[in-house]
DNA sequence: TGCTAATATTTGTATGTACAAATATGAGAA
DNA sequence: TTCTCATATTTGTACATACAAATATTAGCA
């Protein structure tokens, strides 16, 4: 007797922690398997878009834009210069991070995959659907950060 | 100099992937400042509340009501057991799990965490809002978890 | 020029969570 | 009754992520 969308406890589901963090693990695997073709894992790939974006960017900022704790970018960091995908530059004062060019080279396939992901959720939701829930939950995390 | 509220990089704020891990992190931490009282993290509070609700269950319903894997229902399992929470017992043909006495003692503990995590974020996003929200996501899971 | 405070980054460590492989358990067929 | 299959659970392992403590680096001051 397999599960297809049978209801569950509906009490849960009135509960944001519930809901945000199912729906994260909902999510994170449709995006996992959407980046799949850049061979890194989301949270990467998203990262290097930010710094490919920004030509050159320190730890700090990287953290503030991607909604993470310091330390959590240091590795991810650490990581992607294992891949030869970033190198970090001492520039003046600040430690500062940058693309390789075969850093670079990944981001048409990320974006590629970005819009595949997008994609992919908006068959199953409906576009305006999700854009409209995209733009809640936005708009939620900017009040939920200021504490 | 401090960072309140400041805006950040828009486009990453419409995707999907990226807005809802992002609420898992902001809610998550409001969540375990709310259940502290109870000495639970989270998602072990939820599991007891699961249990007791239905006296007595199995490690696979257990992970179809909380969307979790069931390797991870057994590893909380395993832990509230060691705290003698809960207790395993083999019931015919399955193993099932229920509250030890002790683990009852949690639930009024564990409900006005939860009553007072709802107002916590009711009291910053506006109920009408946060109760939208859940619903519009709870919607959304539905229909992802169908793939 | 050297000292101290402020800030940025990294490291140590812990936790939640998952997948895949291993194992156990019960059910049906021979 | 024994064998094999299906199903449920656990174990091995790996990764994202965080917090707090340690460290480095710069700036301002004496």
């Amino acid at each position: 007797m397999s599960e297809t969308c049978e209801p569950t406890d509906q009490y849960l589901d009135c509960c944001l922690y519930f809901t945000s963090n199912t729906m994260t693990r909902l999510i994170n695997k449709m995006t996992e398997e959407a980046f799949m073709p850049t061979g890194l894992a989301p949270s990467y790939a998203f990262l290097m878009m930010v710094v490919i974006e920004r030509e050159s960017i320190g730890i700090g900022e990287l953290a503030n834009i991607l909604k993470l704790a310091p330390s959590t970018v240091t590795r991810f960091v650490d990581k992607l210069i294992l891949k030869k995908y970033l190198e970090r530059s001492q520039e003046g004062r600040n430690i500062t991070v940058k693309a390789t060019s075969s850093g670079m080279g990944l981001l048409p396939e990320i974006k590629a995959s970005w819009e595949r992901l997008f994609k992919a959720y908006c068959d199953v939701l409906g576009e305006e659907f999700a854009v409209k829930l995209t733009a809640d939950m936005a708009k939620a995390n900017k009040i939920l950060e200021c504490n």
